[in-house]
DNA sequence: CATTAAGTATACCGTTCTGTATACTTTATT
DNA sequence: AATAAAGTATACAGAACGGTATACTTAATG
């Protein structure tokens, strides 16, 4: 079990996110992880594959991690969606927080026919199509409206954040949240 | 008056937008604006020089364009807020419309120690504040509490429409930012 | 012991990047 | 006519970029 090829994955999430992907060299990846670029390009063909795992590999992580966390502690469908929030905060408010792939590289590879800008879309497309279950499963009416509110705010506390740590934005994204959320459910 | 810095201006803000900032290099910006790299240095001492204008001007305009229409057409405070996202739809779904300088040079940007990160920064809480502003003149309680909000659900549905035009996110914020204004004025 | 795979070390290629130096042209002003 | 300002054309320096070639080392396997 190669833990090389997981050590650069990990490496290259980090500098990506505090220094941007485009301002991140290759070089400066292999060193970070103590490696060479011969190893790099053996594991991964080009940088923008490198990049393409990494968003796949922080994206998997963060809708396991909910997914985990929403089936143990939600017994009824209405309480995942009305719990959803609070484990978005404790998600955003963690230490170990330091963005979301898809929101910094869609801005970074605005063109829409880059691999990398259509992995974005498409991975922010698929969350709001999980809030939408949610909803669905909720028995809330127009369900997919709600979904794209709730991604609003998580996409807009997510980019507070990013643009300054502990600005507390997620807690008034939650309170709004459960607004919307409580005034989608009434028939 | 010199009209080839402003075209240097436009030009740099369109490449920005469309191909990204680090991505766009100095040659693309004079060959696009039909002059040269000594004209530019004329102007703008540097690339970054040129990136903080461009991120002055972008949301000197805006803001100017929200200003003014908001003043012409809503006599009463309370009519001002009401009418916000009926003015923010109008611009985003307007064919110019590129997407917002400080939301994406912030991505690119993430460093908190570099100036356009500062500049985004702060033109982000600039632009809450404005919206503070409106909510205070409107009589609302939590006012800063309320604008958070309305700014998490205008950087969100930007964001949705930078990574996809015409994806619809503004008219589902202009919805949610009214049932949270309307919540937060009884009483 | 021989072979194979994984990783290292290092040098290099071609391109692109920001930024500058130098010399020439145009235009308006006095 | 002389001068100054604004812009052009072009070449280049120096660094960083993504990516590759070659040769060496280490460790596990048969």
């Amino acid at each position: 079990m190669s833990t090389l090829k997981d050590k650069i994955l990990s490496v290259a999430t980090d500098l990506f996110h505090t220094r941007g992907i485009n301002s991140t060299g290759v070089d400066t990846v292999v060193a970070v992880a103590g490696t060479t670029k011969m190893t790099l390009y053996k594991y991964f063909g080009s940088k923008e594959e490198l990049i393409l795992e990494v968003l796949r590999k922080g994206n998997h992580d963060f809708q396991t991690w909910l997914e985990e966390n929403l089936s143990i502690n939600s017994k009824k469908p209405s309480d995942k969606i009305q719990h959803l929030f609070d484990y978005i905060e404790k998600w955003v408010t963690s230490p170990e927080f330091i963005g979301v792939g898809f929101i910094k590289a869609s801005a970074e590879f605005p063109n829409e026919e880059n691999p990398i800008h259509q992995l974005s879309s498409q991975q922010s497309r698929e969350f709001r199509q999980f809030i939408g279950k949610l909803a669905k499963e909720a028995n809330i009416k127009d369900s997919d409206g709600l979904a794209l509110q709730l991604s609003l705010l998580f996409e807009g506390a997510v980019q507070a954040e990013q643009m300054k740590r502990g600005s507390g934005a997620i807690k008034y994204a939650k309170k709004a949240a459960k607004i919307l959320i409580d005034g989608s459910i009434k028939t």
